[in-house]
DNA sequence: CTTCGATGGTTTCAAAATGAAACCAATCGG
DNA sequence: CCGATTGGTTTCATTTTGAAACCATCGAAG
């Protein structure tokens, strides 16, 4: 990956949740990414599906096609008008899809609707589950952190 | 679940993405999870992991615990000190195990040393891959975010 | 070619969140 | 009883966010 952003001093430099966070774990640029996922997204687009400050959307913006996670490449013309995902950005799937799961079992009341991910025939995904090389499932009791030296 | 907390007025109330980010979604809640994974926190020992200001993790420790992700249950005496994942604080796992592997790939340059998450025996966790119910590999150009009405 | 509306911003300023530091009460070891 | 540690709260400065106004460009309609 080019390493094209400027973030340095990281919250936790060893550890990649915390890069992470650093990177996408503000109150919008994981909402935008979730919308550009539904194909190239416009800036007018975003603002309108977020609700968001005009000035804070262009920074995110920016920010995000900095770090290499949006493009507005010079696809439609180059006149920076369409945004879209970059490899770095699509691979950000499987934890929107995560948090998506999580919201789905714990931020909602019993019955109360809420949009879902489905595949191309409309089916259900699957719940991800963490799992050792050996196919065990795995939670927070039975794996630890090796921290680096 | 108990309707503990009191959010209210959601960035965007259908969307679990954005109730998830609402809940978690910002630059401190993920990471007092991601410690609170390896065992009960206090607040010192936090502090001390994080770096975080005394005020604002005092904040973010009563949102978690409001929120029902952290309790600080009578566990140990009743006198509020130590700090616990409840049910759904554990079931962020996955998600902050999304996040990680994310970091892991995107976030480091090459041969960059990084904290590892392992199993019981020291095997490294498998890469998430979200699944359709019949097992077919899906991405963000193979799904759709189904809108409820 | 002119005008009008929409797009994609930037600037400015007020309000809210964050952080550093000082302060304080309760507990614990000796 | 003494001093250190823990678990905070309060105060105040700094930073971030957001609403609103402003502005430049483009394409379509007249």
């Amino acid at each position: 990956m080019g390493d094209a952003g400027a973030e340095r001093d990281w919250t936790d430099p060893a550890c990649p949740v915390a890069r992470a966070v650093d990177l996408v774990g503000d109150r919008w640029s994981l909402l935008i990414v979730r919308d550009a996922m539904e194909g190239p997204a416009s800036f007018t687009g975003l603002r309108r599906s977020l609700g968001i400050a005009r000035n804070i959307l262009s920074d995110r913006l920016r920010r995000l096609v900095d770090q290499g996670i949006l493009s507005t490449g010079p696809s439609g013309g180059g006149k920076r008008h369409v945004y879209e995902l970059t490899g770095a950005g699509k691979d950000l799937f499987t934890a929107v899809v995560a948090l998506r799961q999580w919201g789905e079992r714990h931020a909602f009341a019993d019955g109360e609707p809420h949009s879902r991910l489905v595949d191309a025939e409309g089916r259900p995904v699957a719940e991800l589950r963490p799992q050792g090389q050996d196919g065990a499932l795995l939670d927070s009791d039975t794996t630890r952190v090796e921290r680096v030296e």
